[in-house]
DNA sequence: CACCTAACTCTGCAAAACAGAGTAACATTC
DNA sequence: GAATGTTACTCTGTTTTGCAGAGTTAGGTG
């Protein structure tokens, strides 16, 4: 049997894969993101926090009306989400081959 | 945009999803388990534990000269990990969309 | 201006993950 | 067969992570 694949902590997280495939197909807001996961501000905070620390994360301020900061993956975000999909895929093909 | 998967807390950690996936291939002693995935006894009890308490571990004693246990997924919980994977497959299909 | 809400941020607690020391049972060596 | 080693766990304590809710600041609204 081939070799386990190993998963980013950083993505392999309840939260933060739901939070990464968002951002991967789309830059939010603060507010959207925290509606679509229906998770708390404190909790939002803390995970964004986190990519930002790895530097998974870049954001934008937008000045229309009232300020906000739209939030998206970084080049290296988006690189290494990749990989873990790639992970991902591996172990689905190891547990479940396909035909 | 079709709804992101919910990820089973119980599987998805770095470890667990990898312990799963050997025991849901094949029953394991402790110390395959712990050569395989590389980690501490200490880990691997803790692991093993909480896959226990959720209905999801089997285990039988076998007494061939050193008595050992072997490890395997409970039905609920091969069920339990075949609906994980099903989240995973549908996060690869919403991520990374087939041709 | 007074009040309201959106968009965060900060703090503390609870749960999870992890390491390493401890233990019991068998196997091995002399 | 006693001493020593090894396997197969188990127990305890520490570190890290996840989470909630209260706090803050800036802008919109009547």
């Amino acid at each position: 049997m081939a070799d386990l694949p190993k998963f980013d902590r950083m993505f392999h997280q309840a939260v933060r894969t739901r939070l990464a495939a968002l951002l991967y197909r789309e830059a939010s807001s603060f507010s959207d993101l925290k509606v679509t996961l229906a998770i708390t501000d404190g909790n939002l905070d803390a995970h964004l926090r986190k990519l930002s620390a790895a530097g998974y994360l870049q954001s934008e301020m937008v000045v229309e009306g009232r300020p906000r900061t739209v939030y998206s993956l970084s080049p290296s975000g988006i690189e290494a989400f990749d990989d873990y999909l790639d992970a991902l895929d591996e172990l689905l093909e190891l547990t479940r081959p396909a035909p």
